[in-house]
DNA sequence: GAGCACTGC
């Protein structure tokens, strides 16, 4: 649809086509597999002659749909237009049964129109269809635009989402409320709230039931007013109020408003905790929280005795943490009658809430937002950046003031996407109005984030270029129009492996609703989607795959086993995560001695579950009591858990960058002790962050290692491991972090790559580690990272023989024979 | 010689 004007920059993107190519291809698979299983079940069965026609007929209509796909012309019977459902949506699998359909019965075939369904959904989508503008077969009727573009991506409206109970408050009350007291005046605010008027049935209906699931769209009032209706009726004389959210600001911030429209100061009787700051007193019934905070009182306290109801809200967004609550809050639920939960959402898919717990009732209100007018291209875009970009153009030429939200994958598409649409604007001139530019992704410095929630100025629009971090963390005012091309990069994990990976995938239609919402939070919007309304309908997925479901579940296991779960296969989860994650989960923590033969938790394990770490780093710090160095192996714990955002490198500066960040590795010590290094220098400058911008160092990150630290800390006197420090004896310090880390060790081989010692696989050593080029013949990694290659981040050397001094019980001496070394390349094998 | 979405304890 686009002319394209040469690549300016070789982003790696994943096309859409390719991508649907795939999808088709897997659900061929799984019919291949459905035959494959019927001839199985089959074999020894007598069937009746029209059973086995059935199968003989199911297996024919395969070969025949892959030859399709494999582009055979000659496959008349297969030839048909997609099958559609109800609501327009195509799959394989009804296009697979209708072409079987018609082969057992031929006359079929000419009873029915194959086209028929297809026409009558084309027609009804083009009879509602409204050409916003950019029609190919007309020229614009204003002159003033005509050469800006040559052609134009067209757009086709889908639907509205509506707005919701949008009544202003009228100028009257407004006028009169002048004369209140400013707490009279949030009083009188609560109660335009589209809350307010249900309040009544709500409280009846919580009375009633113990469990009740809560649907109400962003800005009802659900979150600041459930737990002060609550309060009100009674509830917190026997107990606090409980309401969890997914992200530390929210429970923040929504705290000190509830404070403030109750006329008390933030920790008194409304309070919030979050990790490394308790806002809550003796007084404090209203207590909110992060999810993850809950779960830590769960080891305190199993059975929540302190509070009388528990608000779960935004369960949707289904965190880890909410959904290990889920679980756990409905099993106290059956022991404790007298305790409320409430499961609050934002999604219109409650019923799976509900099923959950037990067919508990659902209670709807409606939100306030305005709406939102919702397009999608005509065809299918290959190349969303360009489409993203154009389309921000058209925007800007053609439509009325407000700004523009971009959502694409990463930093790096954000650098770019910029550029590009620098070089546009520039190609414009003066002839189009003034476009200010703004990138936000969460690892932009913090006075660069900051221009986006500047006001933009009378003339100008801005553009916003964002990851997913304006689809829940922030909102920004003033937006009318999203650009969605749909796309996110999401974490996913092999069990099998211990792999994780970070890969660009389309979004889910929950998503892209989410996404659509934010064009209407100040005024009506328009929502433009970069891929075709039968893309969303057919290949989108209607929800995101928790994350339970693609992570690593050690953590979770050891959390769960301490609080007396003995049966995790059987455990009460929403969305079952795979059985092979937990089993590696268990694997795991039975090999670091958390849990002994029987599944129990064992003396090691209670104290590494005191840790909010992974239970190798918890591990690691409670093997350091033996070695006398928890100081040390502390202040790596809470480096290693701030992750890769610690040494900062801009594209300008990259080999002074560097440079200084080799300071660290002189000796070649390792990526452990280097970051160690990095932590006591900056201790030593007394935290100065002038020295971390001479380093080339994050100081948000270095701060945030140095609130962890704290934590660390405290949590060793709990677990009764004094603090030593002997930052002289990196052996003793190396052999600690080789006792959480043992099943994360690797050999060399002849090329110059590692092959993991246990269950052996090719791996490399990351470019970005100080041993990159020292290739030690015996490493231990700190995590495995799929990108372009395998590659094991944050490595120390260790000797083969330690493996068995330590973990006896998981390496035996044949693992650990070293007597290969002579073929090892000359010049590598020591560091 | 690579590249890192977003949270949370």
């Amino acid at each position: 649809m686009y002319h394209h004007c040469g690549r300016l920059y070789d982003i790696p993107l994943v096309s859409r086509q390719e991508y649907l190519k795939k999808r088709e291809q897997k659900k061929l698979e799984e019919i291949r597999d459905d035959i494959e299983d019927e001839q199985y079940l089959f074999q020894g069965v007598k069937l009746t002659e029209a059973e086995e026609r059935n199968f003989r007929y199911k297996k024919k209509i395969y070969e025949l749909a892959k030859k399709y796909q494999e582009g055979d012309d000659n496959t008349d019977e297969y030839r048909m237009p997609d099958a559609y459902d109800q609501d327009g949506v195509v799959n394989q699998e009804k296009r697979f049964a209708v072409a079987l359909e018609r082969y057992r019965d031929p006359g079929a075939a000419e009873k029915m129109n194959p086209f028929a369904e297809q026409e009558a959904w084309e027609d009804y989508q083009i009879g509602k269809a409204t050409l916003k503008f950019g029609s190919k077969n007309k020229k614009q009727t204003s002159n003033d635009y005509e050469y800006v573009f040559e052609d134009q991506i067209e757009f086709i409206k889908s639907n509205v989402m509506t707005g919701e109970n949008f009544d202003e408050p009228n100028a009257e009350s407004i006028e009169e409320s002048k004369a209140q007291t400013a707490l009279e005046k949030l009083k009188e605010e609560r109660k335009t709230l589209p809350i307010y008027p249900y309040r009544e049935q709500l409280l009846e209906a919580i009375r009633d039931h113990q469990v009740l699931v809560i649907v109400g769209e962003t800005g009802s009032g659900k979150t600041t007013q459930i737990p002060q209706y609550l309060h009100e009726a009674g509830y917190t004389k026997h107990g606090m109020i409980a309401c969890t959210q997914p992200r530390r600001v929210a429970a923040m911030s929504v705290a000190a408003r509830v404070s403030q429209e109750m006329g008390v100061k933030l920790g008194h009787e409304v309070g919030y905790s979050i990790r490394f700051e308790d806002c809550t007193s003796e007084k404090t019934v209203l207590k909110y929280m992060t999810d993850g905070m809950l779960l830590r009182e769960f080891l305190g306290e199993p059975d929540l005795a302190s509070y009388s109801v528990v608000m779960v809200d935004e369960a949707h967004e289904r965190t880890l943490s909410t959904d290990i609550l889920f679980g756990l809050v409905k099993d106290i639920a059956r022991f404790r009658p007298d305790i409320k939960l409430l499961i609050s959402s934002a999604t219109l898919d409650a019923e799976k809430f509900s099923d959950f717990f037990d067919s508990a009732p659902i209670f709807r209100f409606p939100g306030r937002r305005y709406p939102v007018e919702i397009l999608h291209t005509s065809a299918p875009e290959a190349d969303y950046l360009d489409a993203a970009i154009v389309t921000a153009l058209q925007i800007h030429v053609q439509q009325p003031r407000g700004d523009i939200l971009i959502f694409l994958t990463g930093q790096e598409e954000i650098e770019a996407a910029e550029e590009l649409l620098k070089h546009r604007i520039r190609g414009f001139g003066s002839k189009i109005g003034e476009l200010i530019i703004c990138p936000i992704y969460a690892n932009l410095p913090t006075d660069l984030q900051a221009k986006i929630f500047e006001p933009t100025p009378e003339g100008a629009r801005k553009v916003v270029l964002a990851t997913n971090i304006a689809e829940t963390s922030l909102t920004i005012d003033g937006i009318s129009y999203v650009i969605d091309p749909g796309f996110c990069k999401m974490k996913s994990y092999n069990p099998r492996t211990g792999m994780e990976s970070l890969l660009v995938t389309p979004i889910s239609k929950a998503s892209a609703m989410q996404r659509a919402g934010r064009a209407g939070r100040t005024g009506p919007g328009m929502c433009f989607r970069l891929y075709t309304l039968h893309n969303y309908q057919t290949d989108l997925e209607d929800n995101t795959v928790p994350e339970i479901q693609r992570t690593n579940l050690a953590n979770v296991v050891l959390t769960l086993k301490s609080l007396g779960i003995s049966d995790l296969l059987n455990f009460d989860f929403m969305d079952r995560p795979p059985a092979e994650s937990l089993l590696k989960a268990l694997e795991v923590l039975f090999a670091l001695g958390a849990l002994n033969k029987l599944g129990e938790m064992t003396k090691a394990g209670r104290q590494m579950a005191e840790f909010p770490l992974d239970p190798m780093q918890s591990k690691m710090i409670v093997a350091s009591d033996k070695y006398k160095c928890s100081d040390e192996i502390i202040s790596i714990g809470a480096m290693l858990s701030v992750g890769n955002s610690i040494f900062y490198r801009p594209k300008d500066k990259q080999v002074h960058a560097d440079n200084a960040r080799m300071n660290f590795h002189t000796g070649n010590v390792g990526d452990h002790i280097a970051l160690l290094k990095v932590y006591n220098s900056w201790k030593e400058t007394n935290y100065s962050t002038q020295w971390c911008y001479e380093n080339y160092i994050q100081v948000r990150s270095m701060k945030r290692a140095r609130d962890v630290r704290d934590q660390l800390e405290g949590l060793l006197e709990r677990v009764e491991i004094e603090l030593t420090s002997n930052m002289n004896d990196l052996e003793a310090i190396k052999k600690a972090i080789t006792s959480g880390f043992f099943p994360h060790s690797a050999r060399l081989q002849k090329n110059g790559s590692y092959k993991t010692v246990k269950h052996p696989q090719t791996v490399h050593i990351h470019p970005s580690s100080g041993l990159a080029q020292a290739l030690p013949r015996w490493v231990v990694y700190y995590e495995l990272v799929l990108t372009t290659k395998e590659y094991m981040r944050q490595v120390t050397e260790l000797k083969p023989e330690w493996l068995v001094e330590i973990a006896p019980h998981y390496y035996q001496l044949k693992d650990v024979d070293d007597s290969g070394s002579k073929k090892m390349p000359r010049g590598t094998g020591r560091a």
